[in-house]
DNA sequence: AATAATTCTAGAATGGTTCTAAAAAAATAA
DNA sequence: TTATTTTTTTAGAACCATTCTAGAATTATT
């Protein structure tokens, strides 16, 4: 485990943003000034090979990272552009009770509205 | 509707392959020689905001194309490569009871191994 | 310390997609 | 119909997230 790569994990774990290699790039480029791009790219696709990390697609073509292991979807909130993790209860079960189909994993992305907004617009 | 347009709506809706845009530039030149690989990105663009077809991510980084309407996910297998259609009975009623946000639309993907894949696994 | 293996860095290359500007086609007006 | 305006198409350049490359730095092994 290099300076580099605990930094990048430590960037992604240290909050729930969902943040994309660009952004991953810039926070850690904060606690360590040299890193390179290129560098980012390597250890989220390394680190993500070893599970520690996983990457969702963003609605702007440009891959998100996450580091919970709970599987759960994600909200992306049309209004304040928000990503929301969304858990379905027993998911995983009706996955596999809905086909013949082997289900090693799944990627649920949510387009809507979240609560916050929902209940700004009913306030106005 | 030109005939650029209804060439490309017509691949589309040819066969539930689910095509990226370069393989249905390459079915649409069949028919249409002279058409150009940014004509066929306008309008898959276009027919996908007139919701005539819809955009789905590819395992590989390019987007592919569906002509269904009906929700569903697709289930990416990992041993033939193929991309199934995947329905979840009252799917959408499930997704409105676990949480307060508004979902309008999903996308779901699955990785996995198909039913067919399964079963010649288990005759070897 | 010397050697080998891994990781990092900067910048070039890649590739799917979008943009641009001019030509063609289609729609509308006269 | 002809003239005018609007939309669409075309070819290729541009874009941008990501990957690749080659050499430097670091780390691990002997």
């Amino acid at each position: 485990m290099t300076r580099q790569r605990a930094t990048i994990l430590e960037v992604i774990r240290s909050d729930r943003c969902h943040h994309t290699a660009e952004e991953i790039f810039d926070l850690a480029r904060q606690k360590l000034p040299t890193i390179s791009r290129a560098t980012v790219y390597n250890n989220l696709r390394a680190l993500e090979e070893e599970q520690l990390i996983r990457r969702i697609g963003g609605e702007d073509g440009c891959a998100r990272y996450d580091s919970s292991f709970m599987p759960h979807g994600h909200l992306f909130c049309s209004v304040c552009g928000m990503i929301y993790d969304f858990s379905i209860p027993n998911f995983e079960w009706t996955l596999g009770a809905c086909s013949d189909a082997e289900v090693d994993s799944y990627e649920l992305k949510l387009r809507g509205v979240c609560r916050n907004c929902k209940n700004a617009a009913v306030g106005e």
